[in-house]
Parts: C-alpha cells; structure tokens; sequence
DNA sequence: TATGAATGAGTATTCATTCAT
DNA sequence: GATGAATGAATACTCATTCAT
C-alpha cells in the first residue's frame, strides 16, 4: 500500500470517526490528507468504498483484539480476559480509538449494523458460563456483554474514564 | 401550531431517527410532509433550527417518562420504576420510538450529547442505593444505569426485543 | 395615505438608496417598516411598482427643486440659483438626501436613467447663457451642469463635504 | 490561466457592468460562459470573489493607464495627458470600456468606493499645478478631476459621445 | 500513480408573490 | 386595510464523481 492510499484511509477513518460518514465530504478528505481528490476515487472506486475499506480494515483488527479470548480454553480466563477488554482500550493510541468509535457509530446506521458480527464471541462467552456451571449462561453472557458494551461506549462517547471499579467488582463476581 | 408545521416536525423525526440528520435533505422532508421547501424554513429558519425544535420537543416528553422516578420517595420503588423503563418503551407508539432512536443517535453527535442531561436522574438512583444502605451506591447506580441504557439500545438501535428475563433479575437482585 | 403605506415608501427609499434596488428583499422592507410582507403588494402590486411609487414621488419632489431655477426670469440669477442647488442639498434632512441618492444610483439601472429628465433645466441655462451674451452657450451650460452633478456626486456617494469655494468661484466666474 | 476561468471572467465582466453584480447569477454567468455552475466556484470560490478577481484585474489595467500622468515630469504635460484621459476611452475596445463602467458603477456600493485609490493621481496633479503657480492649487486640480469624472460618467452611463470641445476648452484654459 | 480541471445533480436557503382569513 | 401561512422558482454553493494529462 503506497503512502498516499494509507494517508486517505487513515485521514479519512480520523474524520468519518469525529463527524460521521454523511457529514464528511471526500474533498474535505483530500485536502486533509494532503492528495487531490480524484486519487480518492483511483483508489476506492468511490465514498462508500472508502468506508468499505476501512471497516474492512477495522475487522481485521477487532478480530485480533478478540482472538484471545476465542483461544482462550480455560473458561475463567475467557471471563477475565472479556472484561479486561474495554479497559485495555483506553490504553490505545489514537487511531486505534477512532476505529471502535466509528465501530460504535456506524451500529447506528443500518447498512452496517452486523449484530452477528460478535456472535462467536458472545458464544464463547455462553461456553465459559456453561463451563463454570451457571443456571442460565446465555442470559449471564448477554448482561455481561452489554454492560461492558455500555463501558465502552461512555469512554468513546462521552470521553467518561472507564472506573476501575467496574473490572474489580466484575471479576470479583465472577470469581475470575 | 398549524397543521402543516406539525406535520414537517413528525415528518422529520421520522426521517432523522431514521437516516440521521445529515442523510436526509430538507427536499426529502418537504416531499414526505407534503409541504413546500420553503415552508421548513419559514417555520424553522434553517435545517438545524428543525432539528432543535425536536430536540426541544423530545426532552419535554423525555422529562415526563423520568418524572414519576423523580418525584417516587419510596427507594425502592424508585429503582423499581427506573428498571421498567425501557422495557415500557417497546409499548409506545411508533412516534415515541423515533423519539428515543433519535435522542441514542445524537449522542454520537457531540453538539448534542450532553451527559449532564440525566444526571438528576443517577442522583434520586444513588440517594434511593444510599437510603437501601448500599455500600457504594454511586458504583450501583451507575451500573444499574449503564445496564439498563444498553438494553435500550438493544432495542432500538438493533431491534432485538428486550428479555423480560433482565427485568425479573435486576429487581430479584435490588429486592424491589 | 396610510400610515403603513408610508412607513413602507420611507423605509424601502432609505433601503433602496442605501444597498440598491435588487439588494433589498421585500422582507426585509417588511421587517423594516413593521408591517407584513403581504402588505407591500397590495398597496404596490410588486416590487418594481414600490420602486415606480417611490421613483414618481421622488421625481415630484426633484421638480420642486427645480421649479424656482425655470420660473426665474433674470438670467443672472438663474445661473446663480442652479450653482447653489447642489450646496443646499447637503442641509435637507436625511430623507431628502435619500431621494437623491437613489436618484443618481438608478441612473446607472438602464431602465431608469432617462437623461431627458434634464433636459428643460439645462434649456433653461442655454437660455440664460445666450441672454447673457456667451458665445457658446450650449458648451457653457453643459459643463457648468456636469461639473455641480459631480459636486453632488462626490457628497452623496463618497461623503465628501462640498467645498463652498466652488459656489464662490463659479458665481464669480459667472459673475452672478 | 485555463480558457474557461478566463471566460468565465470576461462573461463575468461584461454582465456585471451591463446589469449590476446583484443583478446576475452565477447560474446566468455560467450558461453565457458555457461552463458549468459548479466550476466558477472551483476557480473564485464564491461570486464576491469572482468579482474581487475581476477587481483585481481592473486595477491592473487602471493603473497602467494612469502611470503616463504619474511618470510625467512636465506639469503642463501632466495636465495634458490627465484631460485627454475620458476622451481616450471611447477609443477603447468593449472589454475595456466594460472595466470601467464596472469601474463607475462599483463606486456606488460602499465595499468597493474607496476615493483614496485616485489620490496619487489627485496629487500629481496638485503638484502639476503648484509647479504652475496657481495660486489654489488642490482646488484647481479637485475641479478639474471632478470635471473630467462626469465626462467619463456621461460617456459610459449614458453614452453621450464626449465633446470635443471639452478637450480643446480645457488644454486652452490651463495653456498646455 | 497522481493531479487538477470540469461537471451535473443536489443542497440549504431566499425570494417575490398569492391567498384565505 | 392588514396579516401570516404557504408556495414555486430561483439563488449561491457543495458534492461525489469523471477524465484528460
């Protein structure tokens, strides 16, 4: 990938994640990322596949960030390391962040909202409940999924430091 | 209110819990209210004045959904009723969903998340923890309040129906 | 006429002769003079007939002005009236000066400049300068009239006080 | 310069000093231009500054024909050359006469009259006839000026041929 | 690969004008 | 006489996209 593809994908990933898709103009782009606008479309064939790009991108990443806890086969450990997850996030660099807050964003337009997209995650999370003998493992995975979701979203959305609190009183819970 | 003025305002919550503010032209509303372009900005001076004036709108009705938890004096019943909330907004009108869709979505946009919004609702939760003698009712109210925030987005954003279950199990846990 | 109608007559001519003709909207004249929009067109059909109105009114008021220079029957005198018109335009009130203004800006509108306006005045002078006994009346009377047009000039559109030497200088020039 | 953006620029011109810059839209300058709307505004990025391009361009032109008076060191030839200025113009082509009937008619709008850019000129003038001996000098040179701007006014507004004898009048008077 | 001129359809907004009340 | 809601056409300007170089 040459030096000006890189620099349209990560400008743009910059501004798609500050203002949102449609608010975004590819000219806007361009000039941020220091190209002409036409290599834009050289490149990405158009907007949209501009976005395609970088969410395709993102995946790949958040799929990495998920991978151990995929791998893990102790199921306490798959606890923990979930719960550790959002609060590793806020010790990432600034690009890392923009691509979970475009993530979080883009749920919101329907074109792109994949809930099936963390499915084996959340399924992993069902196995280690089952594992570990709880009553109801796919309710336990849900509330332990949707609170962190929760978390995680206050950092990226309204900039509220994650309490440490959180980790402790969830492990603690769990036993993990 | 006119007539025609009420109906570009429905017309437009619609459209914005829909597509979001910036996907959608004041042209595209015109069309769908059945009303002349410039009727929207005789009404509402400009397109951002439209969404202001829903915004308004919203956090009147916002308001009264929260009221009884405020002016509840029992603690117990005031978590009780915080936790039926969102499982109550699956029963409302269409129009009150847009509503809410609208309120989840402009989070993402910082002109108009303010935090602070709620923020006399989490303290009536953290003096209803306090009174129950919890240990630290701040950590509880916020959890409490995070939960019940992602089942609503759950719900709205990726219509997945809310599970009686969290229901029984968050008042089972706060004994109310 | 009513009071409405004048306030729209003043306040349009301060309008107009301040940022021009296609300037000004109509609305902003309403808004202006305090009344509604509709009002204007009623009383003046569109916006080109408030102009009309208020052209027709002005070329009224520019004939009184003029009157005393074509009823004067002493040469001499007619000469020296003509020279102190445009020195006692500056003492009229600022609706006058008004007047003026958007007299000698539409002059540049091609539908409104009418040079023959003019010209029974600038007879008046020829006749006055062959009284006189000047060889060539015709030139003489053409200068004199453009030269105090652009003392005029120079004090409605750039604000620079008429130098009251001119008046001294032409009247003994003119010895009048 | 592209062939288009000079088009664009002399169309611009031309219909500007015809109907006024309030008078033409862009929409208007681009069909007569055979361009598209969009591209004046790639190129001046918005109307007021396609006519401050056009401006710019006219005081180029401006003051090359006013540098023969500043760079004469004959006061008799600074006269001169200062009173057969109007009287060159009709000689002119179209496009030239355009630049000043803009030139004239702009000085109506008060973003754009600045009486100071005719001081050098002004000045020169004074000291042509300082250097004369006259006795009221900045009088004599403001008269003459004055005189000269409303020969120009005539020509281009109304299109009054300049007399002549103007000429012959003047170089007479002042003996150069 | 990269640019920058160019476009056509679209955008928010303003305008002069109409009309029922 | 006077209002204010309503309109359709126009306005300045932006957008995503194309294309010759």
């Amino acid at each position: 990938m040459t030096d000006k593809k890189e620099n349209i994908l990560n400008t743009a990933l910059e501004l798609f994640a500050k203002d949102g898709f449609n608010a975004v103009s590819t000219s806007k782009i361009a000039r941020a990322a220091g190209v002409s606008e036409g290599l834009i479309f050289r490149h990405f064939e158009n907007k949209k596949g501009l976005l395609d790009a970088i969410v395709k991108d993102a995946e790949k990443r958040i799929q990495q960030v998920f991978a151990p806890v995929l791998f893990e086969t102790d199921p306490k450990k798959v606890i923990a390391l979930f719960i550790e997850l959002p609060f590793d996030m806020r010790i990432n660099k600034k690009e890392e962040l923009d691509f979970w807050k475009l993530q979080f964003k883009l749920k919101w337009e329907s074109d792109y909202n994949n809930p099936d997209k963390m499915k084996p995650v959340l399924e992993k999370l069902i196995w280690a409940f089952t594992e570990l003998g709880y009553q109801n493992p796919g309710f336990e995975a849900g509330m332990l999924s949707q609170l962190l979701d929760s978390v995680s979203i206050g950092f990226l959305r309204d900039g509220t430091e994650p309490d440490e609190q959180y980790q402790t009183f969830l492990k603690n819970k769990y036993n993990v």
